[in-house]
DNA sequence: TTATTATTTAACCATTTGGTTAATACGAAA
DNA sequence: TTTCGTATTAACCAAATGGTTAAATAATAA
């Protein structure tokens, strides 16, 4: 374990609050450092800019859970275990980190190269296409899973579980929810999920 | 027809590539201008402010596809035949304005005041939830859904179209795909989806 | 043609913003 | 206590950015 400054803490815990309901473009470094409660000219001393700033935020909010999520998905389990397991332990994520997704596609998008650059040492995705493809493939002859491409089948999943997180505030709206209708929503469909995933991609 | 003013016309284009790529924080009038061939003068002479230029690219993009889509979810067709038609309508709009739904996502994150003003004249909300709620319950009986929330259903038709939009440069990344690649992905997915919503939502 | 109005531009302006610096406060070793 | 490196701050700075303006140009009506 690294031994992380008290200061230094702080900061980073800030710049993720801002960081990741503004985005890299729309977060002000005085904002950070007002809701850090300390000084601007800190948070240069202890991570020189902006970009390094919002590069150790990303790192922090993402090292963690993708290579994980790779993980689970190339792991070598039978398929409905797999999947039930997946949507199980990712919906837990996004309940405590709904706005996490929405945070990565809006960077990927508005700057590539940069998250490109990121995300290189944070994930190995090299040979994760065929990988995949091999495990899938698997799994559709094992389990007698509808003949689909693995792509689809990794769309689907995620989709399922993300998109309502990314919708989040959207669908607050649109249904008059408050935030504990929200979670309550996750929760409901964390359970009912599996079902709908397997009986949607067997054959 | 409103008729619109060339250099009008050429801003408006100007700022909606702008505005999609970057977001309202990561947009600049300079930007624009360059990419509309003028100077940046003329935007405030028509638009007056970034703000309402960003407004009524916000409208142009959505004042067409919201109120559609919430008709076609509200539509009295039977289940399945609505879910096929509306996969179908919306995957094709999705292949040509893949970056629409990050867009709006991403905005009302990061300014969630200024999208809910522009949205309560876009479309009507106001009822949605019950109406549809009692639209989704009579599909629930009459063609043997499972028994499950009509929001569920809706975030999992919509989320099955629009994640792979949302994901679209991640997936290009992940599994080094071409444009081609990806068009061909979505167009697939359009004849996939309907049989794998339906069975997985099927009691 | 001339007067008048609408359109366009280059040069500015004020504010915001990321970043720096010089001076100060603090803590630990001597 | 003195010394010395570390942490912290207030005051600055330069560049970027949204926005304005006065003058010029084009278009239109008289």
């Amino acid at each position: 374990m690294e031994e992380i400054k008290d200061t230094e803490k702080q900061i980073l815990n800030a710049a993720k609050e801002i960081f990741l309901q503004k985005g890299f473009d729309g977060a002000r470094m005085q904002d950070i450092a007002d809701k850090a409660g300390i000084n601007k000219a800190m948070l240069h001393y202890y991570f020189r800019s902006k970009d390094r700033l919002f590069e150790s935020v990303f790192r922090e909010l993402t090292s963690n859970i993708f290579p994980k999520l790779f993980q689970s998905l190339m792991s070598e389990m039978p398929f409905e275990e797999k999947l039930k397991s997946i949507v199980n332990n990712y919906m837990d994520f996004l309940v405590i980190n709904p706005d996490l997704p929405l945070f990565v596609f809006r960077e990927i998008n508005s700057n590539p190269e940069r998250i490109a650059n990121i995300l290189k040492d944070v994930v190995k995705i090299d040979d994760f296409k065929n990988q995949l493809k091999g495990n899938v493939d698997n799994a559709i002859s094992e389990s007698g899973l509808e003949n689909i491409d693995a792509t689809q089948v990794v769309l689907t999943l995620l989709g399922a579980c993300i998109f309502p997180a990314i919708a989040k505030n959207l669908i607050k709206i649109v249904f008059k929810m408050t935030e504990d209708d929200y979670v309550d929503l996750m929760i409901k469909r964390k359970e009912q999920l599996p079902k709908i995933l397997i009986n949607g991609l067997k054959k």
